[in-house]
DNA sequence: GTCTATACCTAGATAGAC
DNA sequence: GTCTATCTAGGTATAGAC
């Protein structure tokens, strides 16, 4: 094993950023709570932001490839793989959300209106309309809202109703 | 007139942290836009935290008067209601959201929790169920995200739809 | 691969002159 | 009511020993 200290300030990195907000949290406060030094945390990664990115890159994949790769079809089953997906993110999902403004370190702002872009393209098709968009943004922005608010509970008690409930924002029969 | 400086720094800072982001914002930042010092601010406001309160106290105010005189009643009204509600503060909103974690100053996170019981409350009554919880959600978390998406937009374009499809999500006929 | 020590910056805040 | 000058705390980052 040549060095679990990596994974490991990732690892507490990680909680701290979600637990109280990236911009709170000092490199200090990581290096203390692993009982190594700031300087370490140089070796492993080049800057802050650096280390900021490595926690949310799996993320980012992960949205992009569904975005990306996913074929237009039956909008229900499209509304139930997207709430697994940010499900399954949702502790970074919310970090990055609260404090888009502030991590300037990407175009992570516009990246996420992109997804959003795509998102309703295949719902809809691209003769969208206005209605539709605004309908979109009902279901994918309160499902995004479910995973957080209720993301301590089992996904089986959130995920049928938060989708129905999604379908019927967006129209669906 | 006695002062109108202190008018005129709360329009600049209130400018500046929609824009970018409150922790983005230095006083110093303020102050040179202004062309006064810093300590001028001093002046006015007796500390960085005092100045962002009092950007936030109108609609801090204006919300809590909403959830705590509202009598129950016909929820699509309230739906149409609380739309306005948060569409006339929906920058300031935005600010605080994004920023609800770094923004430890005040206990506004359990504030916006209330507010949100409260109005479910007022949606359902007493007995409301796990799943009326979670359409309560979708319902009313769309309705911000749609006011910070189409916030460009005339209201006459955005409300219709939205409280049209909160609605829906609501399980509402 | 990890440490000690330290440089350097920027922020918020205060003292006291005008 | 606003200035100059300054303090202090905390952050990121680097140099160089071990």
């Amino acid at each position: 094993m040549p060095s679990d200290t990596k994974a490991r300030i990732q690892a507490v990195a990680r909680e701290l950023f979600v637990q109280q907000g990236v911009q709170n949290t000092s490199l200090r406060q990581i290096s203390e709570r692993l009982g190594i030094t700031k300087p370490a945390l140089y070796y492993h990664f080049s800057s802050r932001e650096d280390l900021v990115r490595s926690i949310v890159q799996p993320m980012v994949e992960d949205i992009e490839r569904f975005v990306t790769t996913r074929e237009p079809g039956d909008a229900r089953e499209l509304l139930k793989d997207y709430f697994d997906l940010i499900w399954r993110h949702r502790e970074v999902l919310v970090m990055l959300m609260r404090e888009l403004e502030t991590l300037g370190y990407t175009d992570m702002a516009e990246r996420m209106f992109s997804w959003r872009r795509r998102l309703i393209l295949l719902l809809f098709g691209p003769g969208v309309t206005p209605e539709q968009q605004i309908r979109a943004t009902m279901a994918l922005g309160g499902m995004s809202d479910c995973s957080v608010e209720y993301a301590h509970l089992p996904v089986e008690e959130v995920k049928p109703t938060a989708v129905e409930s999604a379908a019927a924002a967006l129209g669906l029969s």
